[in-house]
DNA sequence: TCGTTGTTGAAACAGTCGTACCATATACAC
DNA sequence: GTGTATATGGTACGACTGTTTCAACAACGA
């Protein structure tokens, strides 16, 4: 009895939501102006999220979800020289396409440094790369239990993620990428 | 004629905002706890420095000239083997006592992510590396214009210090970084 | 039509923010 | 002393924040 609920109220209202931080950022994220660009109010986000704080964590869910959606089957087992997968897995990581994403993760790992306590899962956000990449680049790994070299690949890509988003400069990131795959390959 | 001025306290207050930049952090900066905790009060703050906006751009290019001084004279020539010279700034750069340096290092990094017309000389301060480290590194540069080995470098050690601050684990990131100098020195 | 449950708007609350205004206190030259 | 410049304290303004309260409306079963 009474009305029903409508669940996809909320689904449709956090898909815009993870859309609008994705173009403008968590820092200055703030209900009013976020409700504004949705087409609700701030009654509606609290109605249907409880907090902004559960709202946020809600956001960076949804967000990651479509990272992982994104990424599924996008790094198959080790075909190719080393060069050639390390080449595929930068281009796909450091497209236009997937700035907003890499400037949240930025924005997220800026912000647990001073407040660890709202991301208790952010370590597991970097191991959780050490099988795929283990699996992708078994035959530069010193075994299957290796964690060097994934975590070296992973700190190559995200230190020439930061440089690019600083300086724009494609070329050079591109450059230092291949000379990071002739190291490896040899 | 007049009362005399006092450029010393501005300098003091500079001296201590930036302590507590550093321990604090940039995102929530507030000019009211701020002068509580100097023992001073906003209207001060805003006396000596015009506006929050100008005491913010003061505190970071404090901390600058400290990382500057602290770094002088510490990447000597091209002294040891590659290893020992990359173990020697990489055990520098990662000291517990540089976490708060690196700590604003990634804030305002993200930061200028939103907002990049706040950090004009932000590229700058990437590119500045490069005479340094080719400098440090000449042996396994390609030439004395090579941007890339350089490049690398300085990506290998910023996404290990990423992973580093994320997940803590020292021991792993340090034998990452052995293997990129092994990876190098062949 | 009535009761019930889900949804929504408008307004207000208590707090913080950066900043501006006004008065006053302090330290110097004369 | 007076004049003058710097240095402060106190206070209030307007705009913002997340959240709450109260009322009304909408869609359903009986």
């Amino acid at each position: 009895m009474g009305r029903p609920a409508d669940p996809a109220r909320r689904e449709r209202t956090l898909a815009r939501a993870t859309d609008y931080v994705l173009a403008h950022g968590l820092a200055g994220l703030s209900l009013r102006p976020l409700a504004t660009a949705l087409d609700t109010s701030p009654r509606m986000l609290l109605y249907d999220f409880g907090s902004k704080q559960e709202l946020v964590a809600a956001v960076l869910a949804e967000a990651r979800r479509r990272g992982a959606v994104r990424l599924a089957g996008r790094l198959p087992a080790a075909t190719g020289s080393v060069q050639e997968r390390l080449r595929g897995i930068w281009a796909w990581i450091s497209a236009d396409e997937r700035a907003p994403f890499v400037r949240l993760f930025f924005e997220v790992h800026a912000d647990g440094l001073h407040h660890p306590e709202n991301y208790p899962d952010q370590g597991q956000a970097i191991t959780d790369w050490f099988d795929t990449l283990g699996a992708t680049f078994r035959d530069v790994c010193t075994g299957p239990e290796d964690t060097v070299t994934p975590t070296l690949v992973m700190a190559v890509i995200r230190g020439l993620l930061f440089d690019l988003t600083t300086t724009g400069d494609r070329h050079r990131a591109d450059r230092a990428l291949d000379r990071f795959a002739e190291l490896l390959d040899r």
